[in-house]
DNA sequence: ATATTACCCATGGAATTACTAGGTAAATAC
DNA sequence: GTATTTACCTAGTAATTCCATGGGTAATAT
């Protein structure tokens, strides 16, 4: 499993509030019942894409969040790096890995290395828009 | 992480075995001590391989696991796939997955089945032939 | 002031992963 | 036929990660 629920709810979202369009503020109370997902448990979601730029938030009643780019300005796979905190295949790669003892002569991370950019290039090639379309 | 300790750990065992050859047996306790893996961790990946067919073994003195088939015959694929019990990158697509509510509506599932296959297609193509090249 | 919203910090339960312990069965060596 | 060497089996445990909850504080609007 590359990504989880965690990953998989902030895709959601986004693609809730890509479908709202950016003239209103939302706030999470209303995306949590819309989209079935437990309201605190989104609320560390929200916070991390809203700290990371992704999203306007604004206190108070008629406030919320709404997204202050167009969709196709989102990669999938820049969400899902913020909130799964990479997309590394293996722990070899991961950031911040400690250094595999056998870096020198493993036979297999050359291919790991070729998995994780085909991966990154995957995400990074689509886009919130693109998610959108999906269902016309 | 798409794959844990357990199937990388069943891959190097694999090029181990493939390197060494397929006239003799080798007891789990030299690859274990070679590879730096605790014994009894080995012990239950290697029945798992052994009952899978992709190795023989045979008990007592001078027994021991060897390779059943050239290493251009085991594809990366079916080692990981048989060692983590599945290659999904996200619960909604793995085997036996709950179908999920949202099926008919979900944005995100082709993508996640297009990821799937793009992974699936990535470990068919490899051998453990093309693994022992990869450091010449 | 009060209501409404986002933000912050800590905690708990469940599931998974990685590993350990202790035995049984099969094959060979003497 | 006993001892040794090996694979095989079942269970348990420790650590980690994942998913979620609880209880507050800060900012904004009416």
């Amino acid at each position: 499993m590359i990504v989880s629920t965690k990953g998989r709810y902030a895709l959601r979202v986004m693609v809730c509030f890509a479908q709202r369009g950016r003239e209103e503020y939302i706030p999470l109370k209303e995306i949590a019942e819309a989209e079935g997902i437990s309201q605190k448990y989104l609320e560390s979601i929200m916070t991390v894409l809203s700290k990371a730029g992704f999203l306007d938030a604004v206190h108070g009643k008629g406030g919320g969040y709404r997204l202050n780019r167009d969709p196709q300005e989102y990669t999938i796979g820049s969400i899902l790096k913020l909130t799964e905190g990479g997309l590394s295949a293996v722990s070899c790669t991961a950031q911040g890995a400690a250094a595999c003892s056998r870096t020198e002569c493993c036979q297999a991370k050359p291919m790991w290395e070729r998995l994780d950019k085909m991966i990154d290039d995957f995400f990074e090639g689509i886009t919130l828009a693109d998610l959108l379309k999906e269902n016309e």
